[in-house]
DNA sequence: CTTCCTTTGAAGTCA
DNA sequence: TGACTTCAAAGGAAG
């Protein structure tokens, strides 16, 4: 694996991950037939646990509001397992679920805008809340090379086993109101079919060709000037990221721009915002956008914290398979925004945030809110996501 | 109004 | 190099 070449939780998660993956995906092959209702009672069984640890801590935040109600959705939960292997079986979640996989960047299911496919009632994927995708919308997938640097504990045929068969191209002009040309100006010249993943970025002359397709653009900074990104993080291409998050935007607003708000033009030439370039979304992240709605719906929850418990369960029960086409994308998503924001580092977001994790314990040893659950979880459970085991 | 919670993974930092 | 830290999304809840 190319790409693997230092870090190695490049494509498909740290090796622990995979470990623990290993040991579900076996245990999945044994229960494969009978057992989702073993996994709902391993849930169950987990959901005790937080339950008893809540009751034990009255201190705990989630003692605060109340237990988690995650229980409200086993039922559920067991249809949906059952939809999946349906799904699976009928082609997997790209059938399913990636209407429009190459492009992933599909209306938000909670923006009445939507201009999804009047065919297609599913939950899209890694839409963004903010502003359309381009990353996943520009992913260099041909039709057959979606894992074609497959990862090195995945199976080298994992593209023929999903069978997934992705339109190289579809009207992006419908999932995105971009100009003309706007998105085949910006494919080609990145030259990604068929190229190795990494293996061209270096001197491949992706950014070269990139910088020069942009040329408008070729020199703008790290974060590009408001003028550039358009009124609405537009990206020079014309193509709105995700990632560029403009000033104005309420998101950033709770945590980057508070009180920054622009007070007329002149403190706005004076004091230039620039818009904050996000982090590219992992692999569960990505599971997650695409999952949370389902799951709100399913359990009828809106609470965060809860609705992500599940879906990290729900997370380490997916098949590998299925776990490996998030981490591809999530790779593909590291790729295009280290091409779109060749400077840009993770390093330039640290300190965004208003408090540090190092004041939180500290706060937790001297009585803050911290969550029983955490407190459980690093006392008895040295793995995130104890295997499910029986009961 | 601000921060926390909660998850996993990527990337940064530090010894 | 390994351990640790921070941030990414999300929205209700608490301070």
């Amino acid at each position: 694996m190319p790409q693997l070449s230092s870090g190695g939780g490049d494509d498909l998660g740290a090796n622990d991950e995979m470990i623990a993956f290993k040991d579900e995906g076996e245990q999945e092959e044994k229960i494969q037939e009978n057992a989702f209702t073993e996994r709902d009672l391993a849930d169950l069984k987990s959901s005790l646990v937080n339950e008893s640890e809540i009751n034990q801590s009255p201190n705990a935040a989630a003692a605060r509001r109340g237990p988690q109600p995650e229980p409200r959705c086993y039922v559920e939960k067991h249809r949906e397992h059952l939809n999946g292997v349906t799904k699976q079986q009928d082609g997997g979640m790209y059938k399913t679920s990636y209407p429009g996989y190459p492009f992933l960047m599909l209306p938000d299911p909670y923006l009445q805008s939507s201009s999804m496919p009047p065919s297609s009632n599913k939950v899209s994927v890694v839409q963004q809340s903010h502003g359309m995708h381009p990353l996943s919308s520009l992913l260099p997938y041909g039709p057959n090379d979606h894992f074609s640097p497959s990862p090195p504990h995945l199976p080298t045929d994992m593209s023929q086993k999903t069978g997934v068969h992705r339109p190289q191209s579809q009207d992006l002009s419908g999932f995105y109101s971009l100009p003309p040309g706007s998105v085949g100006q910006i494919s080609p010249s990145m030259g990604w079919q068929g190229q190795p993943v990494y293996a061209g970025l270096p001197s491949c002359g992706f950014r070269q060709t990139y910088s020069s397709t942009l040329s408008a653009s070729s020199s703008y900074p790290r974060f590009p000037h408001s003028l550039m990104l358009g009124p609405s993080g537009m990206h020079p291409t014309g193509i709105p990221h995700p990632a560029i998050v403009p000033p104005s935007a309420k998101q950033e607003h709770d945590h980057y721009d508070r009180g920054l708000k622009p007070q007329g033009e002149a403190k706005r030439e004076k004091e230039p915002k620039k818009p904050v370039i996000k982090k590219p979304l992992n692999a569960f992240m990505l599971y997650m956008k695409e999952m949370r709605a389902k799951v709100i719906a399913e359990c009828t929850l809106k609470e965060s914290a809860a609705i992500n418990q599940i879906l990290g369960r729900r997370w380490h029960a997916l098949t590998r398979d299925e776990q490996a086409k998030y981490y591809e994308l999530a790779r593909k998503e590291r790729q295009l925004h280290m091409q779109l924001y060749p400077s840009w580092s993770a390093r330039d977001n640290y300190g965004k945030k208003k408090r540090r994790k190092r004041e939180k314990q500290q706060d937790s040893n001297t009585g803050g809110r911290r969550s029983a659950f955490a407190t459980f979880k690093e006392e008895a459970a040295p793995a995130p996501l104890p295997p499910m085991e029986a009961l």
